[in-house]
RNA sequence: GGGUGAGUGGCGGAAUGGUAUACGCGUUAGUCUCAAAAACUAAUGGGGGCAACUCCAUGAGGGUUCGACUCCCUCCUUACCCACCA
């Protein structure tokens, strides 16, 4: 008898696989199905089983699709660029471009090894001019509908990386990739207008199927939040100070306002007093100092963010302006702190420490007034708050909003500050223009031209092409820009690339170690016989490159049709394709999957992609749980528990690491790894691999139906599992499947093999590949019901396992003859009876409870029994 | 501080209103062997009892229900994400 030898089974399954091309998609798309996977980034490290436990579960779920006749587009790429292959560069000398492409050879032997049933045909590699073209091409496409803007601002900056990032990329004030401190720096940066689209991100996600973490992560950070912008006038001047609240309800109780030290306003201060002394003196006895303000910005402003957070404290200095309450008419001062920030809302804050925390604190330590205007009710006559309300209540000392109720009558208020002309009602956000400008090498160069001449008479691509000839992407601009329209003066001189130069090529003999400014910046050739496409003079290419979360955020696009050479993707291919069915990955809640989605969204007004596709690019997202070392710790190379699946395959298959890391636990929960669960799953693969030598070519074409009942409800169980994701359960039901088998095998129950097997094989064949078409070969040639074949050589894919179809169920079979129904007094189990599954139904209670009666006799015998309840086929209980 | 999950044997977990602890790991005993490994067989939540049996147990406490791991309330622990966002 043969020995399971997977070392042998699975190189050749793998072989004929590949030559008979059985992965080749289905290009027809009839009843299609996309299933993605987030694709990685060929880092250095090798792929861990972590990783691999999403790709097996997209597999599943392909393998599964296919035998139910889809037609699965079920690709897989590389996310090329970025910044470590760069930094190994520089400590090495090697060219990102070939260490990356050894690092993807390897990536991809490991996928192979896993039996893993991707199109390779398909594969895209972001880093190739043939895929950073069609990046270049959106990038000018953004431009042109005014989603791309370049414009000078205190950026995010790294300076171990020596670059800026992006906010989605700073962590507690640190670079995300480094772990430096980040510092602020301001420099002319390209972005891209992502909070154009803040309401459609937020919106659209009611209809997708994700999981509500994510989707709650991805609204949070958005950040969008409904309030009043409220006009203070400084007084003494003809000059207001706008600042942004969510309780204009509060505007009675708000005794001064807070600036952020970076606030315009705060440069001013000494202007601003002096206009102000000549027409009310009284400004000059206040018992202040223009060089506390000034020594406070600067303390301020040196600080780096997370400096600031650090300190619980609240700090502060008095500005020496003040400003009217636009409702009481009362004078309040204004202050500056640094805990309130230039980012968010106007920069300034009207301060209602009575209701809230932070102006609480704030007042206290200054001793500033705090007045009340929200009361827990009518009758309330709280006198001195001990600590902020922040609760809901009745208005009170305020004016003619008193007795309205909050946050019920808010409406009013926000009406009424309308129609007084001091405020109006006004959305903010956390969300900021997305920066993608990168100083480093190893991107894609934004393909952008800059013309001096231009810039100095006020030319660029959009005075110069009122009538584009780009017709679609001008409509679109104009929907996008109907919120904001592009202001052309910081558009002056820039012209993108035109098309027929596309790509623009990152130059390759560059010196790519890092100096602040981009490498690209030194490469001779790479600015040689640019031309001005508007002016035709000589002109200067971009020399920043783009942030690599731009490639990936439309490369399921291309995957669609990755080989065009005239589009990105065709009209074609998306409507084929498009939107992704299944989505699985980690991570990227609110980088990728938020900038994927705004890609999607702009391609669509632009109107490459049918409306009918709808505005969103994934309908259904899952994130596998990490594993975790068998330490319980992260897998990492400082704890020296990474298990790749280099690890285990040799030793003990491809098939056995697939099924293992189904069945750990959970698809997305957190699970450790265990060795001897391996060794579980191996001696399982291996009992199904013996039981078959024995058995698959017993001819006997007699069942017992106890049999067909188990082959029944097992198939309905794992195709339901497999459907939800339940990976470890599906498993689950093989096992026992298995047992129960074996124990009616040992108990002389009759048991048509053949069927059996060619059942189970199939429902087999997604989670272990190998083994199913080994066995399912050696199955044909005992001729047992199928098809014979002269030999067990695999050359038609049709002999294939896996185009087999899914096995069907057969209700019929769902159903044993008899029930067993536990008998339960007062809801404690006390006893079983088995019962005719005919007569189990809600009509024989008497008949059912007569039965039980005599099980459970000497509970109920001489007791007033108050209830019978009875679940027909499940249960019966007496309540006593 | 806010948001979102999770808490069940020695361990990973199953059961989403109806027999809690499926399945697997581990452990123990046995078979086989000169021996070991492998394999196979059996036992395995805790307490009590010779036994039939019985009591207790799903983070803690309450509630709803004939019946709760499952639903509701309060609290505790823990993980992840966000956080001076006005």
């Amino acid at each position: 008898m043969n020995q399971y030898d997977p070392s042998k089974i699975e190189a050749k399954w793998q072989k004929k696989w590949e030559e008979s091309g059985l992965y080749q998609t289905d290009e027809s798309g009839a009843n299609k199905k996309y299933v993605l996977d987030m694709f990685p980034y060929p880092s250095g490290a090798t792929l861990h089983v972590g990783h691999i436990e999403g790709y097996v579960g997209t597999d599943i779920i392909s393998r599964y699709f296919r035998m139910k006749g889809a037609s699965v587009l079920h690709p897989m790429g590389w996310d090329a660029f970025g910044l470590p292959a760069e930094n190994y560069a520089i400590k090495t000398g090697i060219h990102p471009d070939e260490s990356t492409h050894e690092n993807i050879k390897t990536f991809k032997r490991q996928l192979r090894s896993v039996g893993l049933s991707y199109d390779w045909s398909h594969e895209i590699d972001t880093s190739s001019p043939e895929y950073y073209r069609w990046t270049q091409w959106l990038f000018t496409l953004f431009f042109k509908m005014g989603l791309a803007y370049k414009q000078e601002a205190d950026v995010n900056w790294c300076p171990s990386c020596e670059t800026v990032l992006a906010n989605e990329q700073v962590v507690d004030g640190k670079c995300e990739r480094s772990g430096d401190e980040v510092i602020k720096k301001k420099l002319n940066q390209w972005f891209f207008k992502i909070t154009d689209y803040a309401d459609r991100l937020i919106d659209d996600l009611a209809g997708i199927d994700w999981l509500e973490e994510v989707k709650t992560q991805q609204k949070n950070w958005i950040g969008r939040s409904d309030g009043a912008l409220i006009e203070f006038k400084i007084d003494g001047l003809d000059r207001e100070i706008n600042v942004f609240t969510t309780r204009p309800d509060t505007l009675y109780g708000a005794t001064f306002l807070v600036l952020s030290p970076e606030h315009p306003v705060v440069e001013e201060i000494s202007n601003i007093r002096k206009q102000i002394s000549k027409t009310d003196n009284d400004i000059l006895n206040d018992p202040y100092d223009i060089e506390d303000v000034k020594s406070y910005v600067a303390e301020a402003k040196a600080k780096s963010d997370a400096d600031r957070r650090e300190n619980k404290e609240k700090t502060g200095v008095f500005s020496g302006l003040y400003c009217i309450n636009p409702v009481s008419g009362e004078k309040i001062p204004v202050w500056i702190a640094d805990y309130v920030l230039m980012g968010y809302g106007t920069g300034a804050i009207m301060a209602v420490p009575a209701h809230d925390e932070r102006d609480f604190e704030f007042a206290t330590k200054f001793n500033l007034p705090i007045k009340q205007v929200i009361f827990k009710s009518k009758d309330d006559t709280t006198k001195d708050l001990s600590e902020a309300y922040v609760g809901s209540g009745v208005l009170k000392n305020s004016g003619d909003w008193d007795g309205l109720m909050m946050p019920d009558e808010f409406d009013k208020v926000i009406s009424d500050l309308d129609k007084k002309k001091i405020g109006e009602k006004k959305t903010t956000y956390h969300l900021r223009d997305w920066l993608i400008s990168r100083q480093r090498y190893w991107g894609v160069p934004i393909p952008m031209i800059y013309c001096e001449s231009c810039a100095h008479d006020g030319k660029s691509w959009f005075t110069e092409n009122v009538t584009a000839s780009d017709s679609a992407a001008v409509s679109a601009r104009e929907i996008a820009s109907s919120s904001s329209t592009p202001r052309n003066d910081d558009y002056a001189g820039w012209y993108p690339a035109p098309e027929s130069d596309l790509p623009i090529l990152l130059p390759h003999d560059v010196d790519f170690r890092p100096t602040g400014k981009s490498p690209i910046a030194l490469s001779k050739s790479f600015q040689e016989g640019v031309t001005c496409p508007g002016c035709g003079g000589p002109a200067s290419r971009e020399v920043d490159t783009m942030d690599t979360f731009v490639d990936s955020s439309w490369y399921f696009l291309r995957f669609v049709d990755p080989k065009n050479e005239k589009e990105f993707a065709s009209r074609e291919a998306i409507a084929k394709w498009l939107p992704v069915d299944v989505y699985v990955g980690g991570g990227h809640v609110v980088q990728h999957l938020l900038f994927a989605r705004f890609f999607w969204k702009v391609i669509f007004d632009a109107g490459y992609i049918e409306k009918s596709l709808g505005e969103e690019p994934f309908l259904k997202l899952r994130a596998p749980g990490w594993i975790l070392g068998p330490d319980s710790r992260k897998m990492s190379k400082r704890w020296h528990n990474v298990v790749t699946p280099d690890d285990i395959i040799p030793k003990y298959g491809a098939d056995t690491l697939r099924m293992y890391e189904m069945f750990l636990g959970p698809f997305d929960a957190m699970k450790p790894w265990s060795l001897t669960g391996v060794e579980g799953m191996s001696r399982f693969i291996k009992k199904i691999y013996r039981l078959f030598e024995e058995t698959h070519a017993l001819e006997n074409k007699e069942q017992d139906k106890q049999i067909d009942i188990l082959l029944n409800s097992t198939i309905k169980k794992i195709t339901d599992d497999i459907e939800g994701m339940r990976f470890n359960t599906a498993i689950s039901t093989m096992m026992e499947f298995y047992n129960d088998l074996t124990d009616a095998q040992k108990l002389g129950t009759k048991i048509n093999w053949s069927e059996v097997w060619e059942k189970f094989l199939r429902v087999m064949a997604p989670f272990a590949p190998h083994l199913a078409e080994e066995l399912w070969q050696r199955l044909a040639v005992g001729g047992l019901g199928l098809e014979k074949t002269k030999s067990q050589e695999l050359t038609v894919k049709s002999q294939s396992i896996h185009t087999q179809n899914w096995p069907e169920y057969d209700e019929k079979y769902l159903v044993q003859d008899e029930v067993v129904i536990p008998v339960q007094v007062n809801g404690k189990r006390r006893g079983e009876i088995s019962i005719e599954y005919s007569v189990s139904s809600i009509e024989n209670k008497a008949r059912v409870e007569e039965r039980a009666r005599e099980v459970v006799a000497s509970y109920v015998d001489g007791v007033v029994v108050k209830k019978v309840v009875y679940v027909p086929g499940k249960i019966i209980n007496f309540v006593i």
